[in-house]
DNA sequence: GCTGAAAATTATGCATT
DNA sequence: AATGCATAATTTTCAGC
């Protein structure tokens, strides 16, 4: 548990960086009214508190990777590690997230056509010892990504905006 | 379907660029031996092609966003966009994607304790008229994010490496 | 599409409040 | 923790290859 020093100055360098992280410091201090230097101190503290991350993510689409599959997977207990290590070495899955007991472990994974997914489904995921797809759903349009989110205002300490 | 003329220094750059988004182009450049001119266009390129974003990706954690719900989700398809509208405004949601017919929904869903978590499967989602949860696991821990994959190298035009 | 050179802008280190 | 100032580094502009 953090003690949370940010205030909303950080809240609005992070909308700032999250719409393009490449930003010189000066612009998002001349749009929030605030000192060059201390927004540059501002987002090297938010980078070395962990509390963002500022990184390139790709758009799948743009490299035809047209669809993608949520998946729910039970995992033999025994072969567990053996399993995840398997799931992590493949390209295809972008997201993996283990449940409460590990048993259950959660995927999303990538794919140009239905054809290549269907086929990680039925074939390569099966072809695992120790895995039973749980349930999954296709889902081809992506709506909001995990990248996007932020937490509540409320979230960062004090605020001096209504 | 993109022609793609991207080749192995776009690869190059943007895996730095996903290690840390403000680098300097000139940073780049050494690294890869390369043309700071060139870096700095490639990146551009990059962005305005929509191959990347370049963002401040929020780590839940820091927060105090201890857990996380990947839940399924059947739509009536005559609530469909009110629900979906619904969803697309609640904080909590930080990923959200269409099924093939959109009457499926897969969300993820991020809280500071299992408490909240709970709530928000068997009180808040229930009271939305025409939602059916189908299926959810919790995820307290993420393995691989979405923002860290990569397509793989050979959808990068052509090769100079091995 | 890549690179060079000068001008403009930005980042950094140190010091002050 | 925020800022001013001097210096270093980077980015930008305009150009030629």
């Amino acid at each position: 548990m953090h003690t949370n020093f940010l205030d909303t100055l950080d809240y609005q360098i992070i909308t700032e960086l999250q719409k393009n992280a490449r930003i010189a410091s000066s612009e998002i201090a001349r749009l929030l009214g605030a000192n060059e230097r201390t927004i540059r101190k501002r987002i090297d503290r938010l980078v070395d508190l962990g509390a963002v991350r500022l990184t390139a993510v790709v758009n799948p689409a743009y490299f035809n990777y047209a669809t993608a599959a949520d998946i729910f997977i039970e995992a033999d207990p025994q072969l567990e590690e053996d399993i995840i290590a398997r799931l992590l070495a493949m390209q295809e899955i972008s997201y993996l997230a283990l449940g409460q007991g590990t048993k259950e472990i959660s995927i999303e994974a990538r794919f140009k056509d239905n054809g290549a997914l269907r086929d990680f489904i039925r074939a390569v995921l099966p072809s695992i010892p120790g895995i039973k797809v749980t349930g999954y759903a296709l889902v081809p349009r992506i709506l909001r990504n995990i990248d996007e989110w932020m937490p509540k205002q409320e979230d960062f300490g004090s605020f001096s905006n209504p």
